[in-house]
RNA sequence: GGCCCCGUCGUCUAGUGGACUAGGACGCAGCCCUCUCAAGGCUGAGAUCGCGGGUUCGAAUCCCGCCGGGGCUACCA
């Protein structure tokens, strides 16, 4: 979508430290950053942290870190600074006050000593009723005198509210069903309807790109915007939610795949991801799936987001990090590998990496194919078939040059003297070495192990030397 | 309850009144390749387009109603 005015494009995320990093902020973050760097912006990160209650500082770092693996890096930021700074909500407290105090100053809110329980009961009643609940404005008109503590309260002025959403096109809401909501808290501390569209003026922010848990939520901030006196920013766009397999919204308590530092642990390709992040609730409109950013720079527009929330979904995440994988070449997959594989030695791993790039989904699964090399299995039950079969390649095997091609060429005689089948020689082989049914091609498996030690397995599963 | 958003294969989606016997991708099944597992190649199953009414010569596409899901309705964001 083309930017209508000339004046310089901002956008922004704003997480709030509350938890591990979430999967849906991943997601917000690479459409800001898509559409803020195709027309040329700047993208802010700011810590919405005004959730005395549940905020951790620590969970601030977590962000950082998860938006840095991902390389949606930000250019201001409570880290980075900036001309509108600071960019940590709980630093801005003066700012919250002095906004209010002039709202309050020129009658557009109002203090209000309701205490929770009263609350409730109103809304209680009203539900009892059922009639839709506004606040009955009762402080606005006769406050109960004695009570120390109040919060304040926005006189919602009604009317019809009207914004542009870059997905949704033109959004009207009617603002007299919308009470009277509290822009500061008891403690002080601002609510998000407040601070978040003070910051977002103050920090001029051009398009507001955010889920879709806060649409209904943009006609309160376009109030206080006008209130303010402030222009409202140029457009809105209201994401897709990402939903869970069962189809509810992506919760931290009860879905690990909200968790952002989990793709990370799993081997997942941070290209990967963003990849499969970009085509869940947008489509290019062709029948491509893999994409570089640049690729995505240019095929991305608001136009083509979807307006429905999309399921989360492992298979199609790891068919694309496969295809990913596949695609590194041996130096960059061996060096992704290394923390992945801390037994082994970056040689052994790079002489792995052939035969680990076809099978491998997420780079974790490398261990799965690789502990043999570092973990002596339990001997293997054989018949006597097989017990045969391996002493016979103990004895093609002993002197060989210890690399896949002369392994395979012993072996294969041995297959061709017995005239069995080459799995019947081969499968007690990799059971014996590897305890397993699976491996790469047993010449390779082999080849992988010190010659010594796939030596002594082979002698051992047989009970002794051949 | 009220307001808002949404509803095409299991999943992500294409589709904006006729080229739709509804296309692609993931997954699934079969075959080929093959020492196992993958990867790769080929083939296939899978969607009464949420339901019911209209409008129209013609509707997945337009209108109305209903149903279903989600969001907001918090001194959470």
């Amino acid at each position: 979508m083309a930017v209508p005015d000339a004046s310089k494009v901002r956008v922004r995320i704003a997480p709030s430290p509350t938890g591990f990093a979430h999967l849906g902020t991943a997601s917000t973050a690479l459409y800001n950053v898509l559409f803020g760097r195709a027309n040329g912006g700047t993208f802010v990160l700011r810590i919405d942290d005004t959730d005395v209650e549940r905020n951790r500082p620590e969970y601030e770092l977590v962000i950082y870190e998860s938006l840095h693996w991902l390389g949606l890096d930000w250019d201001e930021g409570p880290d980075k600074g900036g001309p509108d700074g600071p960019y940590r909500q709980s630093e801005r407290l003066d700012l919250y006050k002095e906004h209010a105090a002039r709202l309050l100053g020129e009658g557009k809110a109002y203090r209000c000593y309701c205490t929770p329980e009263e609350l409730d009961a109103e809304r209680k009643q009203a539900q009892a009723e059922k009639r839709p609940y506004k606040y009955s404005r009762r402080c606005l008109t006769n406050p109960p005198s004695g009570r120390p503590e109040f919060t304040v309260r926005f006189k919602v002025p009604g009317g019809e509210v009207k914004f542009t959403d870059m997905i949704r096109g033109e959004m009207s809401f009617d603002a007299d069903l919308i009470g009277d909501f509290i822009i500061v808290k008891s403690d002080g501390y601002p609510t998000y309807n407040f601070a978040s569209p003070v910051d977002d003026a103050a920090m001029k922010i051009t398009h507001v790109i955010r889920g879709e848990e806060h649409l209904s939520n943009t006609p309160y901030q376009l109030m206080l915007v006008d209130a303010l006196g402030y222009t409202r920013p140029v457009a809105y766009a209201h994401m897709p939610l990402i939903l869970a397999k069962d189809g509810a919204k992506l919760s931290k308590r009860k879905h690990p795949e909200a968790n952002l530092a989990l793709y990370r642990e799993q081997g997942y390709l941070p290209e990967a991801l963003i990849n499969y992040l970009a085509l869940l609730g947008w489509n290019p409109g062709t029948s491509q799936e893999i994409f570089t950013f640049d690729e995505l720079l240019r095929a991305f527009s608001f136009d083509r987001v979807q307006h429905a929330g999309a399921r989360f979904d492992w298979e199609k995440l790891n068919w694309i990090n496969g295809e990913y994988i596949r695609r590194l070449d041996d130096e960059e997959l061996t060096r992704r590998l290394r923390p992945f594989l801390p037994n082994l030695d970056e040689a052994t791993i790079r002489r792995a990496v052939p035969a680990l790039k076809t099978r491998l989904t997420k780079l974790a699964d490398a261990a799965d194919l690789l502990d043999y090399l570092w973990t002596d299995p339990a001997p293997p039950e054989l018949d006597p078939d097989s017990v045969e079969s391996i002493r016979a390649a103990v004895h093609a095997l002993n002197g060989v040059p210890w690399e896949p091609e002369p392994i395979h060429d012993a072996l294969m005689q041995v297959v061709e003297e017995s005239g069995a089948k080459p799995n019947k020689i081969f499968m007690p082989i990799r059971l014996a070495v590897t305890g397993k049914k699976i491996s790469p091609p047993i010449d390779y498996t082999l080849a992988l192990l010190p010659q010594d030690v796939a030596m002594s397995r082979l002698q051992r599963a047989i009970g002794g030397p051949a």
